[in-house]
RNA sequence: GUUCCCAUCGUCUAGCCUGGCCUAGGACACCAGGUUUUCAUCCUGGAGACACGGGUUCAAAUCCCGUUGGGAAUACCA
């Protein structure tokens, strides 16, 4: 019964990168199929011969990798713009049946004069009035289908039963209704789900990044100042005045400002630490739910019980906060050494300077350190990032709190404190908790009172991880080092 | 403008199809308290929504109509 096979696609235009909501049409569309004992198939859609680019569609290619997805013709992946024949040939169908025609050097369909129905497994039955669609373009002046041709005759080509896709081309829908109709093609099953926006209800672009980089250049005084490098300071200009939306600036600027940009592309969730299969829980989650208070999926399960009913109508807004707390959430579930495995597996490719310093039993330790307050990658390398490189200056704040607060008592203790650290041997997080413990109880002061000191003179700030393993961490010529610079910033002080 | 789609806490949503079990449930965020050497984790509690107006019905978040609001399409982009 090969005739009752499910069979799905995922029809990229490699004109930039996979962002999210391509993403979660592609999730949809593989875990249909394989729930269904059907196929997956991928197509590159390069009508567009100006925009399209080897480099991203290998980049598609390796996000939908990196997300667990697989398909089933990879060894060899159709490419619109080398089957110009099979156009062709329903193209002439449809002008001798006067179902086309030329103009102006294109070609356009002729809408029927009837209503087109469409039914859609999520919206249901979706009626267009006759004349409501005018006659549009099929084929370019440069002999290239456009999409909405190619579509058609490429999904009945690769045998295409069920189209899951973003609710955008609903309106769409008609125009290949009736082009299946007129060239006697099938129509397959429609599914088509809601769009992904922004929080602020815009829809999420790559231009976000321009939004967000302009925005904290015009707070900062980049102008005046200029970028690092000079050739990008002659568009910067243009760029913060709106007049482009430069990602390269963009970049510069975050890079320069030490700017988080709004992740929109797989790849920029892949930088900045999520796991795959978090990324594909909450973008299933975003438009569909399989109900009974369930949050929590992989995509077994997924392939398992996505089904249309469950499909929502409505546009989702991203909520990256949310996002976050799952992926937190995943690494807290986790075993200590397999967090320390991933991280430092991604830092092998993002953050070299971890990766260098820590060799795998001291990213352990790191990894213990880090793993009840982590939720991606990036933001646990943020926080540790005094364990590889000195901090640039101390916390106000939490300097008049812990140190100088009632005559220097911190600093006092911590002076106190700073020999008996000194002779510690082993210099280790277990003695370092026992010298602690044995200073408190002999001095009377509170654990706290040695400890908050501590972590000012280490890290710049009041918040580390637990003290004795971020001592351990340091090591002894480190932490030695900044309590002794701590005593002397402040000397004046106490 | 026209056509189409949509409408439950701030956000994602359950419930709607097959009206009564809904004084509307969960999650994220938020607030308060507890645990804790900081932060975080963890635990407990709290605030918070059926867009509006008409119907239908003994009964409506659930069905119907309208209004308003949001979105999409209207490209020789996909």
């Amino acid at each position: 019964m090969s005739e009752s096979i499910i069979v799905t696609r995922f029809a990229p235009s490699p004109t930039g990168h996979l962002h999210v909501g391509g993403a979660r049409t592609a999730l949809l569309n593989w875990a249909y199929a394989r729930g269904h004992g059907g196929k997956f198939l991928l197509r590159i859609e390069d009508t567009d011969q100006t925009r399209s680019t080897a480099a991203a569609e290998r980049a598609i290619l390796d996000d939908l990798k990196w997300l667990g997805l697989d398909w089933d013709n990879a060894d060899d992946e159709p490419r619109q713009s080398q089957r110009l024949d099979l156009y062709n040939d329903h193209m002439r169908r449809l002008l001798e049946a006067d179902r086309a025609y030329e103009d102006d050097g294109a070609v356009r369909f002729r809408m029927p004069d009837h209503d087109v129905v469409v039914v859609d497994q999520v919206l249901g039955e979706v009626r267009v009035p006759a004349g409501q669609t005018e006659d549009f373009v099929i084929r370019k002046r440069d002999g290239f289908p456009t999409y909405h041709f190619a579509v058609v005759v490429d999904d009945a080509d690769m045998g295409v039963t069920h189209v899951i896709r973003g609710q955008e081309h609903l309106s769409n829908a008609p125009k290949h209704v009736a082009l299946q109709q007129a060239l006697g093609l099938p129509t397959p099953v429609y599914a088509h789900i809601p769009l992904i926006f922004n929080p602020d209800g815009s829809k999420m672009s790559k231009r976000d990044k321009a939004k967000t980089a302009r925005a904290a250049a015009l707070q900062s005084d980049l102008k005046a100042r200029g970028l690092p490098s000079p050739g990008l300071n002659d568009a910067l200009g243009d760029f913060l005045d709106k007049k482009t939306d430069d990602l390269d600036i963009a970049l510069a600027i975050a890079a320069e400002l030490n700017l988080q940009l709004p992740e929109i592309d797989v790849s920029d969730f892949q930088k900045s630490g999520y796991f795959p299969a978090v990324l594909c829980n909450y973008l299933a989650l975003l438009g569909w739910n399989p109900g009974g208070d369930v949050e929590k999926f992989d995509n077994a399960f997924l392939c398992e019980r996505f089904d249309f009913n469950r499909v929502g109508k409505k546009n989702a807004k991203f909520d990256r906060e949310k996002l976050l707390a799952f992926n937190g959430d995943a690494i807290r579930e986790m075993s200590v050494s397999d967090f320390a495995t991933a991280w430092r597996n991604w830092c092998a490719d993002y953050r070299r300077d971890f990766y260098d310093q820590f060799d795998e039993a001291a990213f352990v330790k790191l990894a213990e350190a880090y793993h009840q307050r982590t939720r991606v990658f990036s933001e646990a390398c943020d926080m540790a990032k005094f364990f590889v490189e000195d901090f640039d200056g101390y916390d106000d704040k939490a300097v008049k709190k812990n140190l100088l607060k009632n005559d220097g008592e911190g600093l006092n203790a911590l002076r106190q404190f700073r020999d008996e650290l000194a002779a510690l041997d082993p210099f280790d997080g277990a003695a370092a908790h026992e010298l602690i413990k044995s200073f408190c109880e002999r001095t009377g002061i509170g654990m706290g009172k040695v400890a908050q000191p501590l972590r000012i003179a280490v890290s710049g700030s009041a918040v580390t991880p637990p003290i004795d393993l971020t001592l351990d961490l340091l090591g002894r010529d480190t932490t030695l080092g900044r309590v002794d610079r701590c005593l002397e910033v402040y000397a004046a002080d106490a």
